[in-house]
DNA sequence: CTTTTCTACTGTATCGTTACAGATTTCCTC
DNA sequence: GAGGAAATCTGTAACGATACAGTAGAAAAG
């Protein structure tokens, strides 16, 4: 190490790290006796464990990542995959926090990968598997036939999606269940005695778009309402969603219920409803999910739904570790029910 | 490198990863002039390099960053040292976004080494110079006598905050202006004929508390307004910020104008200015700061004023890199000022 | 007492890169 | 034409870790 540092004025001489060689000094040993003890391999004596051990939580060892990482190729690292444009109400980054939650009780460290979704979504994953980057993915905006899913899979590459895929690929996710969702949503508002009931849903080509239309579908026919076709999606900006809502609740087929797929989306909607001259919660009911709670500060009539990002973080981090580990991907998949309050 | 991948029965052999070796076989030329070729030193000739470069290119050569890191101790790392607690409106994920934009011209990858804020942040700076996993680091919520500033200061690692310091190191960083937002927004409620106004501020011991104080108080000073205290902080949990403002409103020495520090407890004040039976625009003015435009969804009435993390993510980005470069700090300090609409 | 087996430990090579100290060839200079 | 400088190129060692193929010594087996 050439220890390069910025020499400010007072800038103090590090203290050397310590290495498999000052422990295999200090103890009298060899270097890959040291190792091995390190690791627990079973043709170290006990008693010489025990010793390498001490010094070396005496000293403050920490293996140099770079060793492992040339010699192994093991790098110990999780990318996370994430499109850098959008997201208005920031779950990301309680995403962010799941993950590193679980990472911290590990060797791993997080690395941020990001691409701006207008481009190819390929490249970073390209670049993490060409480069060896990281032991595991974690992706987000999956979509139903996901070509990063299809090459991570062929290259042998662990990761886990946020949101399901179907293409055959049996691999780690974690969901929110958004058809049970969609479904109870439309139950929740017939119970209140809504029968005419809009759908403002995810963007189409990720693939929640389609549990919540089959939840909204199978809704509808279930508890029998109807559909007001509404047109616009939760990737339409603010201002248009509130247009078309003002505009479609003016018409002669105004809905009197609307199921809303995020909390911005929703803040929007219900600007439309009151500029329209209408109420939630006497003319109109609306269920919308949230990442966090805002809703019930806008307008406490609002039936909000939470989808806790944390946790799907969390689940997302557990589940790409233990692939790494070799579970199998069966065993690493997970979806949260929403939680609806009484009845 | 021993090529540990899982086993999947449909894994293709991934091909061989070029090394300098590679590039050298091909050429016919040495490893350490390939090397050197692709830094363009001085002493190697010009169409050498050119026919170097050519062939790198064509194999899609890229450095492997465990060799360069394990060699040089350059780790081609930004850490970004996060609070994993708090946080409700997700501005981190603008500031993370930021950042990556920044790096994505860069060789730098962004790791994310988070911590609870309950615990002590040092922590995390130490294991970082520790075990020198970064080339350097951004921090937030910036004290005014930070212990994680003067410890890297002191180890010379390059490093950016996301606020000022007061403790007589220059260091790189990047700021909002609360000072002015704050005089500038007891200066906004006078223009609308407000004198009594209290101040929701930020937690006391984070640097920027200092700034909004100082700006309050030049405000109340320079615009003859008078202060009503408020006994709150944007860390208040919000149901106690609603109470709070609820019972300040019933009581005989009501604000008519109030300044906030942070958007969701705008949303919480208004809850509370609404529910003690007054209303934004008519019995009394508020100017928030957000860092997301919602407040005007809520209540156009709120006077909203922008903070932008992704524009001090990517100041923060360029500071780090250009102080790692051994730009001198004095040139790497910015503020952002706030923008008011008209007048 | 020799041979085998087992336990406990160690030296060497290697991952990909770069610093450093040569080496070779060409071209001046006097 | 000898000496030296300049221009190009190269081999070796080292960063810290681990895989692998040993070795030394003690204990068991014959």
């Amino acid at each position: 190490m050439d220890n390069k540092r910025i020499s400010g004025s007072n800038t103090q001489p590090t203290p050397e790290r310590p290495t498999l060689k000052t422990i295999a000094f200090m103890t009298g040993l060899g270097i890959t006796t040291v190792s091995r003890a390190l690791k627990d391999a079973p043709d170290i004596g006990a008693e010489t464990k025990e010793r390498v051990r001490m010094v070396a939580r005496q000293l403050g060892y920490q293996p140099n990542r770079a060793g492992v990482r040339l010699r192994t190729g093991k790098t110990n690292v999780i990318a996370l995959v994430l499109s850098i444009d959008e997201e208005i109400m920031g779950f990301t980054s309680q995403m962010v926090f799941g993950i590193s939650e679980v990472l911290a009780g590990t060797q791993y460290h997080l690395v941020i990968t990001p691409h701006s979704h207008s481009k190819d979504p390929l490249v970073p994953v390209r670049y993490i598997l060409d480069t060896g980057s990281a032991d595991g993915v974690i992706i987000s905006r999956t979509e139903p036939d996901d070509a990063r899913v299809e090459l991570m899979h062929q290259r042998g590459m662990p990761f886990a999606t946020h949101g399901r895929t179907n293409m055959g690929i049996s691999h780690p996710f974690h969901d929110f269940d958004n058809e049970a969702f969609a479904r109870e949503a439309v139950r929740t508002l017939v119970a209140k005695g809504r029968h005419r009931i809009a759908l403002l849903q995810p963007p189409g080509k990720l693939n929640y778009y389609l549990h919540t239309q089959i939840g909204f579908q199978t809704g509808l026919r279930e508890y029998q309402a109807q559909e007001v076709p509404l047109r616009a999606s939760t990737d339409t900006t603010l201002a248009d969603i509130k247009d078309t809502v003002e505009a479609l609740m003016r018409s002669p087929h105004a809905p009197d219920g609307i199921v809303c797929s995020s909390s911005a989306a929703a803040i929007a909607v219900n600007a439309g409803i009151e500029a329209a001259g209408f109420r939630l919660g006497h003319d109109i009911d609306m269920v919308a999910k949230q990442s966090t709670d805002v809703l019930s500060w806008i307008r406490p009539e609002i039936i909000a739904i939470n989808e806790d990002f944390r946790h799907a973080g969390r689940e997302l981090g557990k589940a790409v570790i233990a692939r790494i580990d070799g579970i199998e991907p069966e065993l690493l998949q997970s979806i949260s029910s929403p939680i609806w309050p009484k009845g």
